[in-house]
DNA sequence: TCCAACTAGGACAAGAACTGACCTACACGG
DNA sequence: CCGTGTAGGTCAGTTCTTGTCCTAGTTGGA
């Protein structure tokens, strides 16, 4: 490693670690003399890279924000942490992320060594269930996605359509669209010669062909606006519920997986959730239950239905002793 | 941007969207010829970062996975998705990363260009409210303890002790440990002059003081050992949970929040925790209810009534109506 | 079957760059 | 006010880099 380009990446995984590094010792890890150290650092500036320098006698240099994202250079265990970090964000579907998780997923997985590979999926199994109370969506079967999105690539798959008959698509991806903790794959249907909107949760097995896409021109703005005029169109129906919580508004408010201006203030210490959802009423209710407070709901049926299930489970938990522990209640 | 490593880093992100690069039309894209390309990527597999080249009329190149991680170049929105997947993944104290998970939330924070920050922030206010069920960890203030730790400097903050008496503390903190979705930091408290553990989510406005470590030893191999032994010490009480779940194992094992091994088979379609929990109770209680199938349970009296409590929250909330919604009932 | 399109890499000469040594200027803390 | 750090100019020798030739090997399709 004698050679510029290798050291200058050195230098920047170095600058890297949250601390200040004197000149000094940069060169001698380096095996330069401080000059060029001084010359490197100059040129990383000049490549946008923003290296701070503290003057004086404890001082020394150090990479703070800038205007573009450095090369980010991580160890091992870093690399895990972002492996399951970006899993979960992706897998949870974030809204405002859309594509952009799933493009990260992708490259970082792409080139995550594969003795670390393990250690995330174990990890990201053991996190996932804690988490995931919908359908989730295998990370593997998004990242092929992602891939041929980006790479243009017709994709094969299985699908699993709302009445549960399973069948074979192929698809020009277009994109990759995180809707309310959902994932879609909005893309052209060959066989059937139209656009059309899937879920990834039911694809299964993608297998990139490789034959480059003669792109068809999308009947929408972006993926994401078409996905938004569709999705009321099919998949579960939209309820319209209306809860009342005996909690001030920030307590209840983001914590139901709903948009910004759902929940209102009644008072200060009463709020109203007022919105059309399409997401499972079961896990609607369960989120509700653990919110630690009083409520009560007034629409729709089905949610209400739930909650008495649910309190009905809860109530049966506790009554039930096995015949060693207190069977005299 | 006419110099080689300039072009090495852009050849490098390039390289890393998941798709395959002609030769020629990288040569266009560095606006070098189609040779130095050539000499650029074997120079890449020099520094170790596997470029796979497939041969034929249809060929090109592609990063794949290797021995080493290579610097990922995010885009901004990449570099936002990777931001709130590592701050969720960290917030949620994921056992088995550790220490990594906050220095590499401290690393990308480091560098993430303010403009981008702000989407960071806003984004994982909302979603972390829909997983964070204890005490949320900030990750500003996890940031800042992972910088000291690196540094190896001395920090000043406030913590809050168990009887919620807040004090000033000034500790050389020796390291960063996760464990059963709690932070905690290990280091030692000079004013006490001796080690001490603190959780992180008690910790209030560190502030590192410019003063380099003089290291203590460490009375155990490191500080997540530390931190295993002395945790039975202090804190909410360890509880035994027992239950049986109405569900095969599979269903259940991992979504309590529970190790390996907690949840045992009892028959096909049914299974048995049996652990000792430090948890809120309250959370278990929720956990539970939500996972989906019967069960019961027989440890601890106090999960037993906040599930009771719960069933009657639940139950409240279905039966209490609104008078202008059927009244008659 | 051959051809086109691609990767792989050697040789060479002109030019560009890099490096270390030495210098001065400036900032800061004790 | 001195020690220690960053900042950066200059210079000469050396090394690297680049584009332009080559040839060789692989693969998929016409």
């Amino acid at each position: 490693m004698t050679d510029t380009p290798a050291r200058l990446l050195k230098l920047l995984s170095l600058l890297q670690t949250p601390r200040e590094w004197p000149g000094s010792e940069l060169a001698q890890r380096l095996e330069v003399s401080p000059r060029t150290v001084r010359r490197d650092i100059e040129r990383l500036r000049e490549l946008g890279y923003p290296v701070e320098a503290s003057m004086g006698a404890v001082g020394g240099y150090r990479l703070v924000a800038g205007a573009a994202m450095p090369p980010l250079l991580l160890d091992d265990d870093e690399a895990v942490a972002m492996a399951v970090g970006i899993r979960t964000a992706a897998g949870l579907a974030v809204e405002g992320l859309g594509e952009a998780s799933a493009r990260a997923l992708a490259k970082l997985e792409q080139v995550l060594p594969s003795r670390l590979r393990y250690r995330v999926t174990t990890i990201n199994a053991a996190t996932m269930p804690v988490l995931g109370d919908g359908p989730t969506v295998d990370p593997e079967v998004l990242t092929a996605l992602a891939a041929a999105v980006a790479n243009r690539e017709k994709v094969r798959f299985g699908y699993e359509a709302n009445d549960s008959t399973e069948s074979r698509r192929l698809v020009e991806p277009i994109g990759l669209v995180a809707n309310r903790r959902r994932w879609y794959l909005v893309g052209h249907d060959d066989d059937r010669e139209d656009w059309r909107t899937f879920r990834v949760d039911r694809i299964s097995r993608p297998e990139a062909i490789g034959v480059r896409n003669t792109p068809h021109e999308l009947p929408a703005e972006d993926a994401a606006d078409y996905v938004a005029g569709k999705r009321s169109d099919w998949g579960t129906p939209t309820l319209h519920v209306v809860a009342t919580f005996q909690a001030p508004v920030h307590d209840v408010a983001g914590r139901l997986g709903d948009t910004p201006g759902d929940v209102q203030p009644l008072d200060e210490r009463t709020c109203r959730l007022d919105s059309f959802r399409d997401d499972s009423m079961e896990w609607l209710a369960g989120r509700m239950i653990v919110l630690g407070c009083e409520f009560s709901v007034e629409q729709p049926p089905e949610l209400i239905e739930h909650l008495r299930a649910l309190g009905a489970r809860a109530r049966d938990a506790s009554a039930r002793r096995t015949a060693d522990d207190s069977p005299s209640e």
